[in-house]
DNA sequence: TCTTAAAGGAGAATAAATCTTATTTAAGAT
DNA sequence: ATCTTAAATAAGATTTATTCTCCTTTAAGA
């Protein structure tokens, strides 16, 4: 997956750099839409000289590229998806934990529906689903 | 609507302010979800002494309270929404217009989607659509 | 190996939001 | 109508996430 991004990075005429590698590998390692924050802890364990700036322009690099996205919270901070396909996300209510939800069921239907149904004046490009709950495992 | 919020502050044990009438107000007429800055501008027409601080402690104390919500964007910047009764969003993508839509068919389907099929390990309380496209309004 | 534009490091700057403290005020009690 | 008091506000400092500036380093192609 790292392999991946080389090569995506190299495509689209973009250096391939171990900043650029290390933060893209801890966003896909931590697996947990992580913030910038979370994305320095990680990387700094191996790589203790990668700037904060460094890590904010190389998101929006990734982000502008498509390899990337960001995920939208209720707080004042950004977090990162490594899946870059359309998906949705569960988010708890109680907690900052947000999980991914795949469901292709319902984006077909959604498909369907919004072809049936227009809305006015308005081109849909995509659609997120926001599910707001709560996680029951054990723990 | 002003003395609706008069009524569900007093219910609440809350103070009726001129500053909470007057930002809630304001969420009101602009009508497109605002974020503070734009509260701000508005509000210091008719209240020129209303503090910043004051203005971000009245709109927590609102969202606390469920009488106005916090809508999420891509941006570094927390936007406001009068509407508390559940509804869907469309998001513009190449601007940072955001619209409600709402449709009770929809929500009907989601419901009894997400009846039969339940998410394992997870409590749905309520599920928010992210409509991304653009407006294809004449101007 | 050389060249060079792109990228990174360091730290200052900015913008949104939060916090602190003194002052004011809404609302209930007298 | 006045008094009392907890709640709310004003002002401005502070924090936090993010962006910017400027200089140095480096990836990648010649
Ligand atoms: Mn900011
Ligand atoms: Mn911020
Ligand atoms: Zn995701
Ligand atoms: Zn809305």
């Amino acid at each position: 997956m790292i392999n991946d991004l080389r090569n995506k990075l190299a495509e689209k005429g973009l250096k391939v750099t171990p900043q650029r590698l290390a933060i893209y590998g801890a966003i896909v390692k931590l697996n947990t839409h992580p913030n910038a924050d979370k994305i320095i802890e990680s990387i700094r364990k191996e790589h203790p000289n990668i700037a904060t700036g460094t890590v904010y322009k190389v998101l929006d690099t990734l982000v502008e590229n498509g390899l990337i996205k960001k995920v939208k919270t209720e707080k004042d901070v950004m977090r990162y998806d490594p899946m870059v396909e359309s998906h949705h996300h569960l988010y708890c209510t109680s907690t900052d934990r947000i999980e991914d939800y795949i469901d292709k069921d319902l984006n077909n239907f959604l498909r369907e529906y919004f072809q049936k149904k227009e809305i006015p004046n308005f081109n849909i490009e995509d659609i997120k689903l926001h599910i707001h709950g709560k996680f029951i495992d054990k723990n």
